[in-house]
DNA sequence: CTTGTTTATGTTGTGCACAACAACAGCAGG
DNA sequence: CCTGCTGTTGTTGTGCACAACATAAACAAG
């Protein structure tokens, strides 16, 4: 298991000088959550409740708090007995989902947008400056964490709420699977600096139209890039599945997933 | 307090033979959410985490967990040292969830659509009666019931999951409100019919489509409805508010809210 | 060797006692 | 009468020991 690979955003066992309970439910339930993302815990392993304790310094019981909003959330699966696996996901199970997220992704622009200002923007361009040099360093995890941090500053231009909940829910729902798919793919360099690439175009795409304030067109661009990203990730999925992903070159525009 | 009036759905402290853990889950949080929604424990109660596992026959320890998830969902909030409180809900906060569900209606249509079997045919059908005989018998009570049960066969129409889950989580936000802000109005018994009127015309209209098969159009006509709902509750919230809603005869069109 | 049974082991779910915390009543000082 | 402090009470959050449960290994019967 890659557990002890890095967990930069899970300090554990941290002292925590004036922790209130809510704060520390939060912190965990996103340490988790995010390592889950990042498939530092893979789909299939076990959890057990007692380890995770002992790492966050608590005990099971606030533990278990996270483990059941987790469950909730599709990520993980807890049997009696058993154990608390990752849940495993399958591309034809999330079709739905992304048909969801598709939809969604248009009412961000439309549902209460609220124009960002000048320190928002500053965000996106700094997230945009990320992207690029990610183009000459390319890493999957770091863009994955890029994809993800992306993800929620698109989700602050709209000021519903619940909407935003249900599109985080939904993207922590789907952006596994990327890197699932793509560590199963033999042209795994190749593919990644493709999406890369196509992911800086959807943020630079996007970084200009927050820039002249028309969160409509975000929303369509936003749109179109999931869906053609689902697309690509169906493809590659039946190329591994079929077993002739290392035997053939990959194209730009057909290459491989990525996340969204 | 209502708790005592009547709790057809939540037989208390059942002994249940051979209950697993995750039906007695089920079981009691639906019965809790049921029970929130009817009013049964009014926005502002607090709710005594020992009192509830009296009467379910368990201990603190799943009760517990049952409330982790209605809070999660909105409908509670517990405050160390304080006590578990039901949200209260205001017409204004709920605009954007309303906006939202409108949204949603037409998915529902669209996403995965499955067309129903003469079984559940005949569930519509059988629900339009109950409907035509709240009509000439209005009770607010059986009419928030009658609906909630509309809302689940509705959303058993599209085979996308996430979305029955998402939409079902959005219903049970809202459909508070119309009895609170129903309850505060003086011509509640005039409104009460309007509405049921109003909502016979929504089922007659979405059980004809249903049963020539156009679930597109069972999307739209609910869309409309659930709009103009909302539309209806804003103008009562703003005459109770205003004081003068005793004062003048309500219409059929704009009499008050209704729940949806 | 195969198969059905039993036992051992490890996990999650539950119950209970206690800690942490907030609100309130009572009271002393002004 | 008002104000600020303090003890008391009641609630949720936590830790821990044990029950319920599933799995797999060990074993006996065929």
């Amino acid at each position: 298991m890659t557990r002890d690979a890095g967990h930069e955003d899970a300090p554990a066992a941290r002292p925590a000088f004036d922790e209130g309970a809510r704060e520390r439910f939060d912190r965990i339930y996103r340490a988790l959550r995010t390592r889950i993302c990042l498939l530092d815990h893979p789909p299939g392993e076990r959890l057990r409740e007692e380890d995770l304790a002992e790492e966050f310094g608590v005990s099971r019981t606030p533990i278990r708090r996270v483990l059941v909003k987790l469950e909730a959330e599709g990520l993980l699966r807890s049997m009696h007995g058993v154990g608390t696996i990752v849940t495993d996901i399958e591309v034809g199970e999330l079709e739905q989902v992304y048909q969801l997220r598709v939809e969604l992704a248009e009412l961000i622009g439309k549902l209460s947008p609220v124009q960002p200002g000048e320190a928002k923007r500053a965000e996106f361009r700094m997230l945009l400056a990320r992207c690029e040099n990610l183009i000459s360093n390319p890493d999957a995890r770091e863009f994955a964490r890029i994809n993800m941090e992306f993800f929620h500053l698109l989700n602050s231009l709209t000021g519903n709420e619940p909407l935003r909940e249900i599109s985080e829910r939904l993207y922590y729902q789907t952006t596994r699977i990327w890197l699932k798919t793509a560590s199963r793919l033999g042209h795994y360099q190749e593919m990644l600096k493709d999406e890369i690439l196509i992911f800086h175009r959807e943020v630079s795409d996007i970084v200009a139209a927050v820039e002249i304030g028309d969160l409509e067109a975000v929303g369509h661009i936003r749109r179109s890039h999931i869906s053609m990203s689902f697309q690509r990730l169906r493809i590659g999925a039946h190329r591994a599945l079929a077993g002739h992903d290392a035997s053939e070159k990959p194209s730009a525009v057909s290459g491989g997933p990525g996340p969204r």
